[in-house]
DNA sequence: ATTATCTATAGATCTATAGATAATGC
DNA sequence: ATTATCTATAGATCTATAGATAATGC
């Protein structure tokens, strides 16, 4: 079905070289097919046939199915938040207490959009992963909760600078909307391929830089000036 | 493990009206554990014993699983199609050949909330699946591409109208954020009421709709004359 | 000696089909 | 007579565990 099993014939030295080795070959395998099938659409079987080894072997380094999907998305969420942190500070030493929308965004959003558009398959399928768990109640949302809410927490917290007058709330719906049109880039359906006739396509993440921190960052602004009109009117 | 079969003891008179209130009551069991678990997360053994009826009636009416997915979504694709159609006509018709981005992104989306927002248990529940489907490739992208696009592409023509000078790209990725955060929105994760502390909800979808339209349509206008000075700098 | 990997297997579950039964239809 | 529903069942597949084997480790 899947992959001819291709493991390397010489194996590392040590034991602990080994089960580092064939551990991240589980994860890729593993990554893969959760990134295209979602959680309930992986076997263990299909996995461990893609990595060339016996399915028990999966058992013996996890204890089952959803013990090996959070191990998966704990590899490498780690990678992106201390990414996008450190683009984040960099930018507010850089803003000098004058941060802008668009700046924070751009910040934000191109550190990742670089990591899924330019990164190797893993990334990409991690990517492809993130966008169906964002979207999924069940298996995902909590998961991503727990790993990626400090970045986000501390864009708001620089959104509130760039933007004092705004309320809270306003901030938290902007996000929102932001991270859904992340996502649904990250997931590369090739949605957009289709529906435009081939004039955008799902692969061009620097289309997305081009215009995504820009296009948010409007969104943001007109938000909280538009709002807080309507509560000056309600008065 | 789910619910107690509790089918009406009083069947319908005609063999069609049985028919169809068994359908029926398949399509609302299946719509609910596609919703909550996807494709794959979900057996036609379950969804039987939702309604109270054997498993193996469910292949009476539907060739196989994926078969009866299809069918969910057929059902109700329709429906919101023809609103939105409906929404985009009259909203065409009283702007009267001077359309704003705003007003149509209102049209588009405000009928859409409020169906999902305010629409049975059934309506969420085809919300929370659409929202996965929307990001994944290989069992949503495509199922959305065939009933969607005539929709979307109706309101594409509106927004050229509205923005004349802008390029046709800046307007379909546009739409993909518009749709990110829509679908999002549909998902219902709860994960914007974690990550503000309970100041947002997932359930507001008055608060979104609030926001939304005027949100996205600062992006599209932003994007447009900034993509247009760029190009012009260019030269 | 310890640990990475495999073999064998039990038990559960799922899909799909054939054929029986019990209703409605003229 | 037709069709909605159920019973029974075959075959496939998946999960999880026990125990064997084959490497590395001191």
């Amino acid at each position: 079905m899947t992959e001819a099993p291709k493991r390397p014939k010489r194996r590392p030295k040590t034991k602990a070289d080994q089960r580092a080795a064939t551990m991240e070959q589980i994860f890729d395998a593993a990554e893969e097919q959760f990134a295209r099938h979602g959680l309930y659409g992986v076997t263990l079987k299909e996995v461990a046939q893609q990595v060339g080894v016996h399915q028990s072997l999966l058992h013996y380094y996890f204890k089952d199915k959803k013990d090996l999907f959070d191990a998966v998305i704990a590899r490498r969420a780690p990678v992106t938040i201390e990414r996008r942190m450190a683009t984040l500070d960099a930018y507010e030493r850089q803003a000098a207490g004058k941060p802008t929308v668009e700046g924070a965004l751009h910040a934000y959003l191109d550190a990742d959009l670089d990591l899924y558009g330019k990164g190797d398959s893993g990334w990409r399928n991690f990517g492809m992963l993130g966008a169906q768990m964002s979207n999924t109640a069940e298996w995902g949302a909590d998961l991503m909760d727990t790993h990626f809410d400090v970045v986000v927490l501390r864009l708001i917290k620089i959104l509130k600078v760039a933007l004092p007058n705004c309320p809270e709330e306003d901030l938290f719906w902007g996000y929102h909307f932001v991270t859904g049109g992340l996502m649904l880039s990250l997931g590369r359906t090739g949605r957009i391929d289709k529906l435009s006739g081939g004039l955008c396509r799902s692969e061009d993440f620097d289309a997305i830089k081009q215009r995504m921190a820009r296009f948010m960052a409007a969104g943001f602004i007109a938000t909280c000036t538009g709002r807080a009109q309507q509560r000056a009117a309600e008065d």
